[in-house]
DNA sequence: CCTTTGGTTGACGTTAACGTAAACGTTAGG
DNA sequence: CCTAACGTTTACGTTAACGTCAACCAAAGG
C-alpha cells in the first residue's frame, strides 16, 4: 500500500509548483524525496512539509528560515542539545508570528478605514459600487 | 515651521534603514522627499508612507504591490476612474490580509501543538527549560 | 585654509529563489 | 521501431531589493 508515494508531475498538479520549485527545495534540504530508479517520489511528509513551505512563504519567512521550523515537526530522533535549540527557535518564531498578527490586525483596520474614506469620496463623486 | 522635515540621517537613525534603501525607494516611486539645494528633505507624508513600506515589507508583499496600496492613502485629487481602480486593488489587498491572518492564526495554533509536544519530550529527557 | 561630517550620483556586486534551455534516459502506445 | 510523455542533471539567466565603492560637492568648525 505504498500509493502514499507521488510522482513529480502529481506533486506540481497538486500544489502548483514547478518541477524546478521542488528539485530546488530537495537541493536546499527542505523536502526528502526517495528515488525509484532515477525518478523522485514524494511521501506524505514531503507533502505536509511543502504545505508548511508554501505557507511560510505567504508570511514572508525565507527559505532558510522555514527549514529551520521544519525541523520542529520532525524531531523524532534528534539528539538533545539540538532538539532543544530547535525548540528556542520555534518559540522565538511564534513570537514573530504572534507579533506579525498584532501588526496585521492594526493594519487591516487602518486599511478598512481607509476604504471607507475612500467609500464617502467615491460616493460624493456620484460613482456606484458593485455591492459586496 | 517646517520642523516636520528630516534629513536622510535622521530618516535611517529613526527607522534603522540605510540611505541606499530610502534612494532606492524614492527612485521607485515610493516615497517622494522634496530638495533643498542637492539634499533630501523627508516631510510627515513620507514617513507615514516609510513605516507602511516597511510593515508591508513584513508581511511578504513586495515593493510593487506596496507602491499600489500606498496611493490609497494619498487619493486626494485623482482622476475618480483611478480612484476607484485603486479603491478596487485595496479590498483586493484587505482580502489578502484578512486571509493571511487566518492563516497566521492556524499555523500559530499548529506550532503552540507542536512545542507542546516538544515540552514533554524534553521533560521526558529531564531537561529543565527556562522558565518562561 | 584644511579637514570633518553629511550628503550626492553613478555603477557594479550580491543573495535568494527560482526560470530556462540543452542534452539525455525510460517506459508506453501505435 | 519510432516517438511522445515524463523524468533526469548541469549550467547559465533573471528579478527583486538592496550593498558597496568611487568620486564628488558643501557647509561648519578649528
Amino acid at each position: 500500500m505504498t500509493d502514499s508515494m507521488m510522482t513529480i508531475g502529481q506533486m506540481c498538479e497538486s500544489y502548483d509548483v514547478t518541477p524546478r520549485t521542488l528539485r530546488f527545495y530537495e537541493a536546499k534540504e527542505l523536502i526528502f524525496p526517495t528515488r525509484e530508479g532515477q525518478k523522485r517520489l514524494f511521501s506524505k511528509s514531503d507533502r505536509a512539509r511543502l504545505k508548511l513551505i508554501l505557507q511560510g512563504k505567504r508570511f514572508g519567512f525565507s527559505l532558510e528560515e522555514i527549514r529551520q521550523l521544519l525541523n520542529l515537526y520532525s524531531l523524532g530522533d534528534q539528539q538533545t542539545t539540538q532538539l532543544t535549540k530547535t525548540y528556542e527557535l520555534a518559540q522565538e518564531r511564534l513570537r514573530d508570528m504572534e507579533e506579525k498578527r498584532e501588526e496585521l490586525t492594526g493594519a487591516i483596520a487602518d486599511l478598512k478605514e481607509q476604504l471607507q474614506w475612500g467609500d464617502t469620496v467615491l460616493a460624493d463623486r456620484g460613482v456606484k459600487l458593485a455591492a459586496e
